[in-house]
DNA sequence: CATAATGTTTAAGA
DNA sequence: GTCTTAAACATTAT
């Protein structure tokens, strides 16, 4: 579930190639890769990869002469850096193979997701509209952009051109542990619940990475772990709610969370 | 077999 | 212009 702790998990395995040569490229779905082989020769092959960053879910590759390789994730991706000796057969979509020895495989089940490649990374992301990377923002920017906004809170959390990296899985997680329904107006909050959302978002986050954004590494006392219609609430004689807010499956308790 | 699933984009309606 | 729903994308797990 790439959401921003799965993409910051996935920032640390591409940084295991840091520095190295990227001796060439292997698409392997040409259908998912936006980029052409011309372009990996142009801007990828030959170079080292020099940075990797992360704004909201997407992961930028840094490969000199203003050359950026665009990762988005969709629902299912995830990279894995490996020696050329344990090669995954499947869902791969595209592998650099660096001059250790080693490949840093970008591997997907489903189609959602895009691998693509940029000369002006400033403008492409530009182009992408992301709002301030959750892990970023400071509490006046949240609370003046909660003020702003009309729409739910959830659907507020996870609007990634307001603030970016939250998705559907975490959203859930942070309105659970501050105690906000998901489907309460954001200007509706208390500056209370607010100042508690903000510090919980980012425990939440930070805890996430902590735990290598694994599910089974997770508090007990999460509502990750127990994210089920009927499941039993870790921290009240509640039962877990499936209601569906923006689109989305979101996942409550309607005792522990209420205005 | 039918259904829902972590994300984004697009379209349409309120 | 804002916000919400639904559909589409492709494939897997239940």
């Amino acid at each position: 579930m790439p959401e921003l702790p799965d993409v910051e998990i996935f920032k640390q395995e591409a940084e295991k190639a840091l520095h190295k040569r990227i001796d060439n490229v292997e698409i392997k779905d040409s259908d998912f890769v936006q980029a052409t082989q011309q372009e990996f020769e142009k801007h990828v092959i030959g170079n080292e990869l020099q940075e990797v960053w992360r704004k909201g879910k997407y992961l930028f590759l840094e490969t000199g002469n203003q050359s950026t390789v665009v990762l988005h994730f969709g629902m299912t991706g995830l990279l894995k850096y490996a020696p050329e000796t344990e090669e995954p057969t499947r869902y791969v979509k595209l592998t650099l193979e660096l001059d250790n020895k080693n490949h840093l495989h970008y591997i997907c089940k489903r189609k959602l997701g895009s691998i693509e490649i940029t000369g002006d990374s400033g403008k492409y992301t530009d182009q992408l509209d992301l709002g301030t990377d959750a892990f970023q923002i400071g509490e006046d920017e949240f609370k003046e952009k909660l003020k702003a906004s009309q729409a739910t809170i959830k659907s507020f959390l996870m609007d990634q051109s307001t603030i970016s990296g939250i998705g559907n899985v975490y959203s859930d997680e942070m309105l659970y542990q501050s105690g906000i329904p998901p489907t309460i107006k954001s200007s509706k909050l208390s500056g209370k619940k607010i100042r508690r959302l903000y510090k919980k978002m980012k425990r939440v986050l930070k805890m996430a990475i902590d735990k290598e954004a694994d599910v089974s590494q997770m508090p007990k006392t999460w509502l990750l772990p127990n994210r089920e219609e009927g499941g039993d609430c870790p921290r009240c004689d509640g039962k877990i709610k499936k209601v569906r807010v923006s689109g989305r499956t979101a996942y409550y308790c309607p005792s522990c969370q209420q205005k």
